[in-house]
DNA sequence: AGGCGCACTTTTTTT
DNA sequence: AAGTGCGCCT
């Protein structure tokens, strides 16, 4: 397709955005306004204007993002689309890394994920009581908080965690132990990955004239969830690349990792010269859909200056379901799908929205009982399971005799092997440099079971086939592996087929590692090919971005949206709210909002019980107050009587007034 | 001492 | 599904 039939089909504003002089630019769009097809078209403009598309670099939040944007501009350029480049941030500094180990050093250094950071905190935290110290996946939260916001730990305890200020020292040795370790053992967690090049590139002019060199553009997906870490990388590029950043601030919903939209409105202080564009046009969903999503984000106390304004007109109202439970919910959802089926409708036109991948458990359970056909996304990605990481920690041994956290992961598999011998012996390892040192070594020790050996070798020998590696590996700890998981081991067992299938054809394994960590794949993605007629489920915060015909947004309860224990922070209640925001916002034809709750009947009868958190869950419940004339209601009464409500207990109204001492600032790596 | 099985809770969101 | 705590076994 020729570039001038792609300019035709925007309108206006997107036109003007697409064909703009080279220059920076923040387009501020609603949901639905045409964000992704602006950045297309813009790629698509530039390289049909000249620009070689290896000049190019696309920034997305997602693999499944940015492969999109890309495989839209193939579609409108065919082979001149070849050199066009999109990746996540992370993957992106990765790729910059390896290209120049010179420039930003770290050779031989891989890459470590959340579980993996997780364990090495849990090491450092040792046996600290709940008092002393919080839980080892608070600490890392803490830490890469303050990693991704660029502040030091007191600041970030401060706001997320003023009751642990107190111990801010010994919170900050435990980092300090965690740094260090990483540095020993090569480790870059993720916030390393981005900071290694953030951190050259912003002291260095000569590392970051090499970048700016490489592009002429950088176009910037989904800005509003770029954080300040994020931005240390972009805004020394400045003056040797053109910005176009794309984003929306209602739709901002990573704050959790140190997103915060002040990029989005601050954008001119910081990017200059520079012009902001804004599309208003709603092109996705109908009139009435738009009513909805309008009317809450209208309820903030914050002011996004934003209506969106459609142009499809009338259709169907929304529907909004209260069931007496979530299981009955569940299985209303399944069968609303199959009557639209039976009508003609085909599965991939519906998309279900949880808020959270637990939340999408009892749906997919509904939809297996009914048979279904789903996708699921958001839930714990394949090489995130523990049966798929076990396997794995081998080949990580093999790639890396000093991979402390996989012979740990590892060892602890054998029987008679727990976490004293795990540290014990994991000490010693860390002594050799060869993997054969490793090997000699394990083979003195008295009650090992010859497999431990046996399996190390066998990978050894096939490490340069990742895939038949891999199969070894599996055949080798078969025996062990089914008794470690002989509660649902058929159903893991089937997880083993396909990361085979993801190894094949991987130079090694640290690259086949190092792929996977940065882009998580997920089980049903590796099964699923695009052209195969299914329902999606998906969680909020991965669906951004996306759009389908029949949204359904799960599990709306008082309680849920916003979440009981944000309520009382006023931040992260409106978060939750644009988190809702993007769910409505999915829908192109229909929104069928669903809701449970016995509660809700309390609600609505004004007899709150009293004193509770429960009350306070109703209180700021974001669809308290919907005019009647947005939805229409059906409330399904349930066939048996009303199972006792979720309390509040845990939720507690943060404490206030915080004395400072100084603070350890969290050295960069 | 160290390992292991059992009962128990406990779930935000993602690179 | 995975983490935690407890008590029993070697």
């Amino acid at each position: 397709m020729s570039i001038n039939s792609l300019l035709e089909e925007l309108n206006d504003s997107q036109r003007a955005a697409a064909s703009m002089p080279a220059q920076h630019a923040l387009v501020l769009a609603g949901a639905g306004c045409g964000k992704t097809k602006t950045i297309v078209a813009r790629a698509a403009w530039l390289i049909s204007n000249s620009t070689p598309a290896d000049r190019i670099q696309i920034l997305a939040f997602t693999r499944r993002a940015a492969n999109e944007i890309v495989e839209r501009v193939r579609l409108q350029l065919g082979d001149r689309a070849n050199g066009l480049r999109a990746s996540t941030f992370h993957t992106w500094c990765t790729s910059l890394r390896l290209r120049a180990p010179a420039v930003f050093g770290y050779r031989g250094f891989s890459c470590i994920d959340r579980e993996d950071q997780n364990q090495l905190f849990k090491l450092f935290r040792g046996k600290a009581t709940a008092e002393q110290l919080p839980p080892a996946n608070e600490l890392c939260d803490f830490y890469s908080f303050a990693r991704n916001t660029i502040q030091t730990l007191e600041a970030t305890l401060e706001k997320d965690a003023p009751k642990w200020v107190k111990h801010l020292e010994v919170i900050g040795k435990v980092m300090l132990s965690y740094e260090k370790r990483k540095r020993d053992r090569k480790y870059l967690d993720y916030d390393d990955v981005l900071d290694v090049v953030a951190q050259r590139i912003s002291t260095s002019p000569e590392a970051c004239a090499w970048v700016g060199s490489l592009y002429d553009h950088v176009l910037v997906d989904e800005v509003q969830d770029t954080n300040p870490l994020q931005w240390k990388l972009l805004t020394p590029l400045q003056n040797d690349v053109n910005l176009f950043c794309v984003g929306d601030d209602a739709q901002s919903i990573f704050g959790f990792r140190g997103a915060d939209f002040w990029s989005v409105h601050s954008f001119s202080e910081h990017v200059s010269p520079s012009i902001t564009l804004k599309l208003e046009q709603n092109y996705r969903s109908t009139q009435e859909i738009l009513d909805v999503s309008n009317w809450l984000i209208s309820q903030s106390p914050l002011n996004y200056d934003k209506t969106l304004v459609g142009i499809r007109g009338a259709g169907r109202l929304p529907q909004l379901h209260t069931f007496a439970n979530d299981w009955e919910e569940a299985r209303w959802i399944a069968e609303d799908l199959l009557v639209r089926r039976q009508e003609g409708a085909l599965w991939r036109e519906h998309m279900i929205l949880v808020r959270t991948a637990y939340a999408a458990r009892k749906i997919e359970a509904a939809l297996l009982a009914k048979e279904i056909p789903y996708v699921l996304i958001g839930g714990v990605a394949l090489f995130a399971t523990a049966h798929v990481r076990d396997v794995l920690s081998v080949l990580r041994i093999v790639a890396n005799p000093q991979d402390e956290l996989a012979w740990m992961r590892f060892l602890k598999l054998w029987p008679g092997v727990g976490e004293k011998t795990v540290t014990r012996l994991t000490e010693e390892l860390m002594e050799f440099e060869l993997l054969d040192d490793c090997i000699r070594r394990l083979v003195k020790e008295p009650k090992f079971p010859p497999g431990v050996v046996e399996v190390i070798e066998v990978v050894k020998n096939l490490q340069q086939n990742v895939a038949m590696a891999f199969a070894a590996a599996v055949r080798g700890m078969q025996d062990i592996l089914a008794k470690e998981y002989h509660l649902n081991w058929d159903k893991r067992l089937r997880d083993f087929p396909l990361v085979e299938k993801l190894a094949e054809g991987h130079g090694s394994i640290s690259a086949f590692l190092e792929q996977y960590v940065l882009d998580p794949v997920f089980e049903t993605e590796v099964i699923y090919k695009p052209e195969v007629d299914k329902v999606t489920l998906i969680t909020v915060h991965s669906a951004k971005g996306t759009e389908r015909e029949v949204c359904y947004a799960v599990n709306v309860s008082p309680g849920a949206y916003p979440l009981t224990r944000v309520v009382g922070n006023q931040e992260e209640v409106e978060e939750e709210r644009r988190v809702l925001y993007v769910a409505l916002t999915r829908a192109k034809d229909e929104l069928i909002v669903t809701r449970q709750g016995y509660r809700l009947w309390a609600y609505e009868n004004q007899t709150p019980p009293d004193g509770s958190g429960e009350a306070e869950a109703e209180e700021s419940y974001f669809l308290n107050g919907v005019p009647d004339h947005l939805f229409e209601h059906q409330v399904h009464q349930s066939d048996k009587p009303p199972i006792a409500p979720l309390t509040g207990k845990d939720y507690e109204p943060p404490p206030m007034g915080i004395v400072i001492s100084s603070p350890p600032r969290i050295p960069t790596s």
